[in-house]
DNA sequence: CTGAAAGCGCTTACAG
DNA sequence: CTGAAAGCGCTTACAG
């Protein structure tokens, strides 16, 4: 077993200074070629490589990049991430992600476990619970030190950085204006609990497109659900009572259980009611009816985020201005909504 | 803006050495109590945390674990990733993540950029490019320098290291016995080229399950994938012609790309053909009909993987013994294969 | 052209 | 009980 070789062993062997060792393989142009050419091959042959760690503390930076999300096992934020460490390493960066799994504790202890020096910034979409709680001071104590936090998807406007989303409202408007163009009268939704910002605002567009077409909206014609696991009897009083022509789903695990539930009524789907979803996930693309949803694109977020983060991280004078970059989505037609 | 604070300028404030700072902080009985709660108070007003990449320098061990997988956006390896993160948590270790996207070179750079102390070892599984070209010196250079590597799922016997794997040929031929108990006669096989080390053992487990049932095995009746994308030709024919009674996919992407094609042919699934696969991920999970297959547990698999990997880091002296451990699969029987 | 020194932020054996 | 010194592995301004 060779351990790995220091600048240290390499300055023994050939009987020179550290300095001299460094300098070299720096190509520094104040050593003798001759020596500097000595050094190097030395350095090869050993197959020398400077340590990170000692370099990060020299350099006050760690050219990695700190992501925290809600959870790993969901195909969009696996998208984001993949989207973040594509452009993170063209840059030269690495990076390091940690689950809050919707917690609020694990989101602060991860924070403050990575802001002790591992990482030069963040890049983060907010639990379930801290948005519940909308405690953030976390977050704030973590860019008040200095250190840039950049937001995506589930971001909050009580936190000033740069941020990355879509226009969760107006994706939403599209896809229920979509429904309604289409000649569909009884629009449901199917959505989460309200303190869930994206869901908030995805119903916030249903509305405004039903309003915004001159149709009534009813209370009775939503169903907002906290628990995946406890929905299906909402969803079915809605299918049974309210006989919707068309439901606007705001997540594809919430599109795809009302297809199977419809399913299960003897509805069939697109031809007895259309459903559109939201996350152009696998799920999406795999089940049938193959379903209709608006795209999120997290690579393009991911990617998008990273730079931002890292344009920050390589600027030179601090700026306290502040961006969000909103990502545009699209509609993605597949086999779930009727062709009219 | 206050940025982090230091042992120094602690020290500075409190008039006192550095050494006795830090002494104070790790409640040394050396200092006493006077100064060390002075210290201590002093330290928590200005939320003194201290720096882990110093801590890392001086300890020789950074607390964190590098992962390299092919992919993220993946549910198997996105449930792995959570297994690991999981049990890095609970025993202090952070977790830093990179993708080979498959390649060769960038499952090598990946390595060497992590291993230059970043990391203190490695979980992995191999890219589809890696096991394709048998080469392996970058992991097992690694090795030699003294840093452990954990390999799990797409692993190799030509590296020396500890390993976490399920038992894929026993898989396939218990899901193929599945299927002859059942009664069918016929059944297809829709698998990998062989070079992926699981689809190989998997098409092994079909072969020895038709075998070891006194049924002929057919080359007609397999078909081997390389390109998921231009795979559907070779499916409908197999299917077309050779009209199977049953269908073994040696993955999640394949059982449900065969369930649609038979679909198209106006094949019902479960009652015309049954389809069995391999992974229990969403697809699964959410297609309809929702498919019965092999449950592979990446949790548990990432869980193990890290365990093993942890406790060989704080190992006293050096073990040249290497386990293998072998993750217990189970068949999740769904609405994919008929009831006879 | 080469090297000694200081420093990044910490710990700890040792001296006083 | 307190602090100076050495050291983790590196870089770089400065001296010679």
């Amino acid at each position: 077993m060779k351990r790995k070789i220091t600048l240290k062993q390499i300055a023994k062997e050939l009987d020179v200074s550290i300095s001299t060792v460094s300098k070299s393989l720096r190509n520094s142009p104040e050593i003798s070629e001759d020596t500097r050419l000595k050094v190097q091959a030395f350095a090869k042959l050993y197959n020398y490589k400077p340590n990170n760690i000692a370099l990060s503390l020299k350099n006050k930076k760690t050219k990695t990049i700190g992501i925290i999300i809600p959870e790993i096992v969901h195909h969009f934020f696996a998208t984001v991430i993949s989207g973040i460490e594509q452009v993170a390493n063209e840059n030269g960066y690495n990076v390091i992600v940690c689950l809050s799994n919707e917690s609020f504790d694990k989101e602060v202890i991860n924070m403050e476990m990575l802001a002790n020096g591992s990482i030069d910034g963040f890049v983060m979409s907010l639990s379930k619970e801290t948005q519940l709680k909308k405690d953030f001071h976390h977050i704030v104590e973590v860019i008040n030190q200095g250190m840039p936090v950049v937001m995506f998807d589930r971001i909050t406007n009580d936190v000033l950085c740069d941020k990355v989303i879509i226009d969760d409202r107006l994706a939403a408007y599209d896809a229920v204006e979509f429904l309604i163009k289409k000649g569909f009268k009884n629009i449901g939704l199917v959505t989460t609990v309200d303190y869930v910002s994206v869901g908030k605002l995805r119903t916030d567009g249903y509305i405004d497109a039903l309003q915004g077409h001159d149709m009534e909206v009813r209370e009775d014609m939503i169903v907002k659900i906290e628990d995946i696991d406890n929905c299906a009897s909402k969803i079915e009083r809605l299918l049974q009572e309210k006989k919707p022509q068309a439901i606007f789903a705001v997540n594809e695990l919430f599109a795809v259980t009302t297809i199977k539930l419809a399913n299960k009524m003897g509805l069939k789907v697109p031809d007895d009611i259309s459903v559109i979803g939201f996350t152009d996930g696998i799920i999406s693309q795999f089940s049938t009816p193959t379903i209709t949803t608006v795209s999120q694109n997290g690579i393009k977020m991911g990617g998008r985020a990273a730079k931002m983060l890292i344009e920050r991280l390589e600027m030179e004078e601090e700026n306290e201005q502040y961006k969000t970059e909103v990502i545009e989505t699209n509609l993605v037609e597949r086999e779930s909504t009727a062709t009219l």
